[in-house]
RNA sequence: CGGGGCGUGGCGCAGCUUGGCUAGCGCGUCGGCUUUGGGAGCCGAAGGUCGCCGGUUCGAAUCCGGCCGCCCCGACCA
């Protein structure tokens, strides 16, 4: 390919818009350029690399047995409604009504269609196990698209489907995406560790994400510093820790005045008391009740996690005026001594060793102090409530702590088990003759982000340094001076020859000034650069460059081995 | 949706506080000459309803109101 016929529009300063260098480097180096929030083109550049990750992907799946399809974008509300998940899926998909008045949404998953599919084709064990995916244009109407392709309302993924006859089929297919998973990361030169990780809108168990960890992250990660264990901060749990006991009064606790403290913060500052040993009263409406959560004053209470400890299908914090009428108290002041019977009282598990704590007084500008769990209140039921942070003790060894890091969320699976396959009629018959659902799992990757991730994993402060894989053009060959023939003529022979190999060159003909050349190679980030000027003129020679320092000068003759032999060392 | 910031030729910005003549600067673009190993120099040129609507005023990029868009932080997710 010639730079003078073809399209790679590179940009010296970055749109005032672009934070991280993924973001900056990908719209200045011409891949991507912004239609409104959250919405790219790719250009010829962006597309190379998008459609080269996708291989990477479609090989390494299809490899692990699972067969691509590729299924509507546009998807009806009926069948939506069949899981019910037409009002819940979160974030919300984008929708829209056809002439007659029909919706439909632009498809954020594909849980539906595919076993809608399967439902009516898939009948017998003998067609199990099989496992279908697609790489595909998701739509999803994101709260906030963030980072370029790190995050965007349309963005490309690939999304498998395993359907198996039972839990064992299940387990073995959801090993196979592992390791599926595992080997593309590897080529696509980004480090993941997996995680324990939320179910969210899927449902499902055993989740599991692929982290990359990475600064530019939207995810944070905990992880033990002396074991394996790492989960996600939205579902870590620790090992509870005991307090030390505050020296309280004894027998009975003692009302204190505590006019404006309405914050832990501020109690804490007003009696010098550390947070941790106070209790934090918060209330929930549960579906049709109230529950009263409590965690350590230190703590933030994970809603996820209590939420699940409440079986509670809809969780929402009471209201001001809901908080005064069950309380007595106004908001700030809530604590679990003297709540009527009918609010549950769901405690953390580390409420359980708390020994006479602070507690609101439900009255305004008054809390209690020296109260205790089973001797001043009663806790209906021990849960792990709080929200996971740096410094907790792993849950799984005896001497970890976890050390929290920031993440991009790569890759997230599922095992389903049988709420699709029955909610859609994916049943099929049995070796003894009984109809069953088939047991599902579900396996999506992001391959837009994966682009975007890459990016941030691999560049300098001259731009990206793309790994061999996924890389626009392997190699770029940089004619410093197009306007003398004989230079001209060796570079489109030496292009010509590495073609012929298998390479995918770009031939930078341009006339510009050399340092917009080296500029721009670097900036676009080929993988090596071959540079045809004033010393190939002189001694006949040519440097060829890796993007990554390692540099040769050698005959013109030599080009083609120095490529191979820089190619192959990376 | 809550909080913050921004919107001025293709890109990056100044001007706005204290309203006033032809709206500037750098980069890029087009033409010409000279240059050619890390984003060249000189000469010439094109390109802007100052996000939109309304108001105040003799006069609005500038002041006021409303709306729209974009970015960042937070609650969701590949």
């Amino acid at each position: 390919m010639r730079a003078t016929q073809y399209y790679a529009p590179t940009l010296r300063q970055a749109p005032a818009e672009a934070e991280i260098p993924s973001h900056k480097l990908l719209v200045r180096g011409g891949f991507i350029r912004p239609l409104t929030s959250g919405v790219f083109t790719y250009l010829p550049l962006g597309l190379r690399v998008l459609r080269r990750v996708e291989q990477v992907v479609r090989e390494e799946m299809n490899r692990a047995g699972a067969i691509e399809v590729s299924m509507p974008v546009l998807q009806p509300q009926e069948l939506w409604e069949r899981t019910g998940r037409w009002d819940t899926f979160l974030p919300q998909p984008l929708r829209s009504e056809d002439r007659t008045g029909r919706w439909f949404c632009l498809g954020p998953t594909h849980e539906e269609v595919i076993t809608d599919l399967v439902a009516g084709e898939v009948t017998s064990h003998k067609q199990l196990p099989l496992n279908l995916y697609q790489i595909q244009t998701k739509f999803r109407d994101e709260m906030r698209p963030r980072g370029g392709l790190m995050r965007a309302k349309e963005f490309t993924m690939k999304d498998a489907y395993s359907f198996d006859a039972d839990w064992e089929g299940l387990d073995r297919s959801y090993q196979a995406m592992c390791e599926a998973y595992l080997r593309i990361f590897e080529r696509l030169e980004l480090e993941v560790l997996i995680v324990e990780a939320e179910a969210g809108s899927m449902g499902g168990r055993d989740t599991r994400e692929f982290m990359c960890l990475n600064e530019n992250g939207e995810d944070t990660v905990l992880m033990c510093d002396s074991c394996d264990y790492a989960a996600n901060a939205e579902c870590a749990t620790s090992r509870v820790c005991e307090p030390e006991a505050l020296e309280g009064p004894g027998g009975v606790y003692e009302r204190i005045d505590t006019p404006g403290a309405t914050t832990i913060q501020a109690i804490s500052e007003m009696l010098d008391m550390p947070a941790q040993k106070m209790l934090k009263t918060l209330l929930y409406q549960a579906d049709e009740r109230f529950v009263a959560a409590l965690v350590r004053g230190d703590r933030d209470l994970n809603e996820t996690k209590l939420q699940r400890a409440t079986s509670a299908e809809q969780l929402r914090m009471a209201t001001a005026a809901e908080i005064e009428e069950l309380t007595g108290g106004p908001v700030g002041f809530s604590g679990p001594v003297g709540l009527p019977d009918e609010v549950e009282i769901v405690a953390d598990d580390e409420i359980k060793l708390l020994r006479n704590a602070v507690v609101g007084a439900n009255e305004a500008d008054a809390h209690l102090v020296g109260v205790s769990v089973g001797r001043d209140f009663e806790v209906g039921r021990y849960a792990d409530l709080r929200q996971g942070a740096a410094g907790d003790l792993c849950p799984q060894c005896e001497d970890g702590k976890l050390q929290a890091q920031r993440a991009i969320e790569m890759a997230h699976i599922f095992k389903l088990d049988t709420r699709y396959s029955e909610e859609l009629g994916a049943l099929y018959t049995s070796e003894e003759g009984e109809r069953k659902p088939m047991v599902m799992g579900c396996y999506g990757m992001g391959v837009s982000r994966a682009m975007a991730a890459i990016v941030e994993e691999h560049h300098d402060d001259s731009g990206i340094i793309w790994p061999q894989e996924v890389a626009p053009f392997d190699i770029v060959i940089l004619l410093l001076d197009p306007d003398k023939t004989e230079l001209a003529e060796i570079a489109e022979n030496l292009t010509v020859q590495l073609e012929e190999t298998g390479y995918e060159v770009m031939l930078d003909d341009r006339d510009e000034r050399p340092g917009v050349k080296f500029n721009d190679a670097d900036l676009i980030g080929y993988p090596i650069s071959v540079i045809v000027g004033r010393r190939t003129e002189e001694s006949g020679e040519v440097e060829v460059r890796r993007r990554d320092g390692e540099e040769q000068v050698v005959a013109v003759s030599e080009a083609l081995s120095a490529v191979q032999k820089l190619a192959a060392q990376a």
